[in-house]
DNA sequence: GTACATTTCAAACACCTGTTTAAATTGTGG
DNA sequence: CCACAATTTAAACAGGTGTTTGAAATGTAC
């Protein structure tokens, strides 16, 4: 049934790009058939829902990035002395670039619907992900801690957090900012370009020194009395 | 008019608190009427459209926030020697905190707002803001550009979104990540606690150092020959 | 070629959206 | 109190949403 011109397939290339540009709630079941000249029905019969269409547009990448990663996060996990936090971000730029075999663009494609993925909180893929491939990013976990060992877990919480925030915000907005250094600085900057330029500035960030606690003490008497 | 438990106060703060968790788009005009217990109509006839009602929650925090900002940045830059990254970031955290004057929780609302605000891309919210206060970004931009002299001006444009990023991402999906932080590191954290974070994440990460293009080349072959 | 399952299709479904209308109500200055 | 403006109200508007239906078309195995 995975005919490359299958009602199917035209359903999935037509919802990913406009799902990318707009967002999953923005975009409708008839803009969606109508791009992929297919009925609106056929949506709901070949996928059930529109939620359920959603995560086949996401599955399809996911089902390739996701081992890809978790070999990757192995292999790291394997070495004898603990990699260093660019050696860990770097191993994501060969499985994210190899997602331009699933699909033409298919790397910015899918960032920009992980992006759109954790914008429109749509509680069921947030589910829908952890439940899938809690286990994978359990071990991106184990590395970073390996990698700056002085980090306390609930600061590395909160540091990864920041992080995936970085991400998905320059993923979901990466077709304006890409014009906007266009016409600024004259640079023309694809994905691949972004992601590069990613990693030197997540591994400064998630390594960043810890404040010390006499160092926040200093602003914060200010923050109790002026709460509320 | 501005009457604390007028009509249109009943709107904002209602609008504003439904924007905040729900998101622009997903917030019908009758979530929030019904919430603030006025008829259906008057947001239209207060307020003219659920544009302008948007902008009228916005904008009830930036003429606030935006000329304590301005005032802050004008201090700095009238320094004699160039501040260093924390410095400048630090400047943000009185401002912000102080929209808690403005309305109960405030800081966190406008913060999870302005996140709301760049996920939904409405183009007119961005519009808005630039058309605004971009001056007031202006001297952020100059005040980096001093405290990181030797980074070039793309290199600049580009953290100063990434940063951005982090930022909104984090507001915006703040209640969910208080809530893990909360359950698996039983640390309790507000609002005050995650800027307080932020800074020096941000200030490691804009400063980080820039890769020479050895450096880079020895990734980009790869993608150059995958990439369609 | 006939029987059966799969897939397509146009139409309708029930519901929700932002906005407008015109009448009723309330507020206000003379 | 009256006249006039400002505000509130219920109702309707036109259009969009995801989903369902039942008949038509197509594919497939015998």
């Amino acid at each position: 049934m995975p005919n490359k011109h299958s009602t199917q397939y035209k359903i999935l290339d037509a919802a990913q790009s406009l799902f990318a540009e707009t967002g999953f709630n923005d975009t409708s079941l008839r803009q969606i058939t109508s791009l992929a000249e297919v009925n609106l029905a056929s949506v709901n019969y070949h996928f059930g829902s529109k939620k359920e269409l959603i995560q086949a547009v996401l599955q399809r990448y996911l089902i390739v990035l996701m081992p890809r990663l978790d070999q990757e996060f192995t292999r790291l996990l394997a070495a004898q002395q603990p990699n260093n936090l660019n050696q860990v971000l770097t191993v994501f730029v060969k499985p994210l670039l190899e997602l331009n075999k699933v699909n033409q663009n298919g790397t910015r494609i899918f960032l920009q619907l992980l992006g759109r993925g954790y914008a429109d909180v749509q509680g069921h893929l947030r589910w829908f992900f952890n439940h899938h491939y809690g286990r994978v990013l359990d071990k991106l976990v184990l590395l970073v801690q390996q990698a700056c060992p002085d980090l306390p877990p609930g600061e590395l919480f909160w540091r990864l957090h920041f992080s995936l925030g970085t991400v998905v915000f320059t993923m979901a907005s990466n077709e304006a900012l890409a014009e906007i250094a266009q016409a600024d600085f004259n640079e023309k900057v694809d994905i691949e370009g972004v992601i590069l330029r990613l990693i030197p500035y997540l591994s400064a960030a998630i390594a960043a020194p810890v404040p010390t606690v006499s160092q926040i003490s200093q602003t914060a008497p200010m923050l109790a009395s002026e709460g509320r």
